[in-house]
DNA sequence: AGGTTGGATGGGAGCGTTCCCAAATCGCTG
DNA sequence: CAGCGATTTGGGAACGCTCCCATCCAACCT
C-alpha cells in the first residue's frame, strides 16, 4: 500500500523524478542539469520543461558527495585581538564579493578567526573539503594563515598585500603608494611647503606603502620641509602625532595622515592648538571612510574602491577554482582623491 | 594489484576505516561519533583512539545527504538600494554571531539580498534544505522576507524589531526607547530646558522607538520646550534638521539625535551657526559608532551592545533549531549612555 | 533451569548525485 | 545495403554517512 511507494517523503523532487517526467534516463537529465552538450535538442527541452514543472533544484549534498567539491568558498576575517575593523571597509568588501559570487553557484561561508584554535579550524575545513577555496582579510600582513592554506592545497586569495610576500599568494589591494603620492602632490600644488605625514604601523603593507608614496611625491622637490610622525591608524595616535609634529615645527602647513581616524585625530589636535583647517593647515586622510564625510571640516581623503576590491577578490579565487594552476598576478586598484573641506 | 583496493583515493579516512581500525562495525563507529550512549566503554575508547590516530573528520556532504540537515545557517543582509550600513554595526554583529556559532558545529553562510531576485534565492535555499535556518539583518522593518521564510518552514531570527510585527518572528534589538529616554533625561538633568530631537525614518522601528523614548522622558515635565525635526539617520538630514530647529527656536539648548551621523550633521550646523557645543547647545547621538569618538567635540552617544546582539541573534536561532516549536520572546538588550564631550 | 529482558553490536538499505561504460541509434560512405 | 564512426542514451556503481532492524549475549526473574 502506502501511496507512491517512495520512502521518507521529503517533498523535493529528485533528478530521478525529473527523468521520469521527461521520459529520459537519470543520466540524460543529469547531463542537462550540468550543461553537457551531448544531449539532443529534443531531450534537452523535455528535461528543461520537467525541471520547471516540478520545480527541481539539485541536492547540494548529494552532488557534493560524489564530486568532492563543496561549491562553497570561505571568507576568513583573521583578526588578532580586539582590534576593530576599519568600518565601511568590511561591509563594502563583503558586498562586492557577494555580488561577484552571485553570478556563480558558489556559496559564501564566513568565519572570524582570531585565535590559533580557530585558525586550525579553518585549515581543517579546507583539508576536509568543506570549502573549495579561501579568501582572507587580515589586519596584519604577516599572518601565516595564507601560506598554511596554500600548503593544504586550497586556492587562496587575499585582501591587502602580505608584508612578507613569498609571491605565492594572489592578492588585491588598493594602490596605496599612488594614493599617498597623489594626496601629497596635491598639497604641494596648493602651495604648501611644510608638509608632514602621520604614518601607519610598520607591520602593515598599507602603512609602509603610504609612507613611501608621501616620500615619492616630495622626492627631488626643493624648498619643502618634510616631517614624519608615527601612528597606528587609530584616532588617538593621530592626535598625539599631530601634537608632536606641531611641537617640532609650529609652522607646518599641511599633513597627510595615512588613515581617516588619524586625520580626525589630527583635526582635533589642530583645533586645540588654535590652527584653522584648511587655512592654516591642510589635512588629508586615507580611506574615505564614513568618518571623512562627518568630521568638521569635512575631510579630504584618498578613497579606495572597496567594493571593487571585494569583487576582484572573489574573481581571483574563482579563477583559481576554474583553473587550479593558473598563476595570478596581484591586482592593484587605483585610488582617488576626494576633495572636501580640509584641504 | 593496486594497493589498498579502495577506489578514487581521496586521502581522507572514512568512517568505515575508523571502524576497521577500532575493530568494530561502521554502525558502532557512527554511534560514537554522534555521541550515542548505547556504546560500551570499551568500544568507545577503541573508536576514539582510531579517530585520533586516523585524523578522521566526518564528511559533511554524506551526513547531510541522509539526515536532510545542512548544519548551516544563513545570515541575510537584506538591504534595499545602496543605503550604506550603519557601520560598526555590521562587523560587530557578525563577530558576536560567529562567536556564538563557534561553540556549535554550525557553519555560517552569508548573503546580501537587495533585489527581489535575490530574496527568491534565499527562499529557495531554505526550501531546498541548503540551510537549516536564517538570520536576518534588515534595514527596513517592513521587509516581507522573514514572514515568507517562516512560511517556508524555516526557523528565523531577526535583528531589529519588525515594524509590523505579527509577533511570529523572534528578534533581538537594543532597548531603543530606554536609550533615548536616558539620553533625554540626562539632558534635562543637566539643566537643559529647550530640548529638541532629530528623529529617524518612520519605517524603522529604531526611529519610532527612539522618538517615543524622547517623548517619554519629557512627559509631564513642566517648563520644557519640545522640538521635533525629521531626519533619515543620514548626516545630511541631521545637518538640515538642525538648521531647521535653530530657525524655529534660536534659543534651544540641547538636541538628541537618533543616530550618530545625524548628530555629526547637527554638530556641523551648530558650528556654522556659531553655537558652541556643549556650552550653548548639548548634543547626544545614538549608536556610539566609530564616528562618535572622532568628531569634534567627541560625541556623547547611546551605545548598543552590538556584539551581544549578534550572539543573542545566533542563540535565538540555535534554540529553534534544537526545539522546532519553542516559542521565543523577543530579546531586548540594554543600552548605555556614553559620556564624551558634546553633552 | 528455562524463559525473558535489555543493552550492545553488525550490517543492509538507502539518501540523490555524478561518472563511466556499454548499448542503441543515426547518418554516411563505399 | 552492409558497415562504420559519431552521437546520444541508459543505467549500474559508487560517494560516506545514518537509520533501522535483526542478532547476540549476559544478567535476571520466577
Amino acid at each position: 500500500m502506502a501511496g507512491k511507494g517512495r520512502s521518507r517523503a521529503s517533498g523535493r523532487p529528485t533528478l530521478e523524478q525529473v527523468a521520469v517526467e521527461a521520459n529520459v534516463s537519470r543520466g540524460t537529465a543529469s547531463r542537462v542539469v550540468n550543461g553537457s552538450l551531448e544531449v539532443s535538442p529534443y531531450a534537452l527541452k523535455a528535461v528543461r520543461d520537467a525541471i520547471r514543472k516540478l520545480g527541481y533544484v539539485p541536492n547540494h549534498a548529494a552532488r557534493s558527495l560524489v564530486t568532492r567539491r563543496s561549491d562553497t568558498v570561505l571568507l576568513v576575517v583573521s583578526e588578532t585581538e580586539d582590534r576593530v575593523f576599519s568600518e565601511p571597509f568590511f561591509a563594502s568588501i563583503v558586498r562586492g564579493l557577494s555580488q561577484e559570487l552571485s553570478s556563480t553557484t558558489l556559496q559564501l561561508n564566513l568565519m572570524m578567526a582570531s585565535t590559533p584554535r580557530q585558525h586550525d579550524r579553518v585549515e581543517q575545513l579546507v583539508r576536509n573539503g568543506h570549502v573549495d577555496g579561501v579568501m582572507l582579510i587580515s589586519l596584519h600582513g604577516d599572518d601565516p594563515l595564507p601560506q598554511n592554506l596554500l600548503a593544504a592545497g586550497a586556492p587562496v586569495a587575499l585582501i591587502g598585500r602580505p608584508v612578507a610576500d613569498g609571491g605565492a599568494v594572489p592578492y588585491v589591494d588598493a594602490d596605496n603608494e599612488s594614493g599617498a603620492r597623489a594626496a601629497t602632490e596635491y598639497l604641494y600644488q596648493q602651495g604648501r611647503r611644510r608638509i608632514a605625514t602621520i604614518t601607519g604601523p610598520r607591520d602593515m603593507a598599507a602603512g609602509l606603502d603610504r609612507l613611501s608614496g608621501y616620500r615619492a611625491a616630495l622626492r627631488g622637490k626643493r624648498g619643502v620641509t618634510r616631517l614624519v610622525a608615527r601612528g597606528d591608524f587609530g584616532q588617538a595616535s593621530g592626535e598625539a602625532a599631530m601634537r608632536e609634529l606641531l611641537a617640532k615645527d609650529p609652522k607646518l602647513d599641511a599633513v597627510f595622515a595615512a588613515s581617516d581616524p588619524m586625520a580626525a585625530g589630527a583635526l582635533r589636535a589642530l583645533w586645540a592648538a588654535g590652527r584653522r583647517v584648511p587655512d592654516d593647515v591642510a589635512v588629508i586622510g586615507f580611506d574615505d571612510s564614513e568618518l571623512a564625510s562627518n568630521t568638521n571640516p569635512l575631510l579630504t581623503s584618498v578613497s579606495q574602491p572597496t567594493q571593487r576590491m571585494g569583487r576582484k577578490l572573489a574573481e581571483l579565487l574563482v579563477t583559481q577554482l576554474r583553473d587550479p594552476d593558473a598563476k595570478l598576478a596581484p591586482v592593484i586598484l587605483p585610488t582617488e582623491l576626494v576633495r572636501r573641506e580640509s584641504a
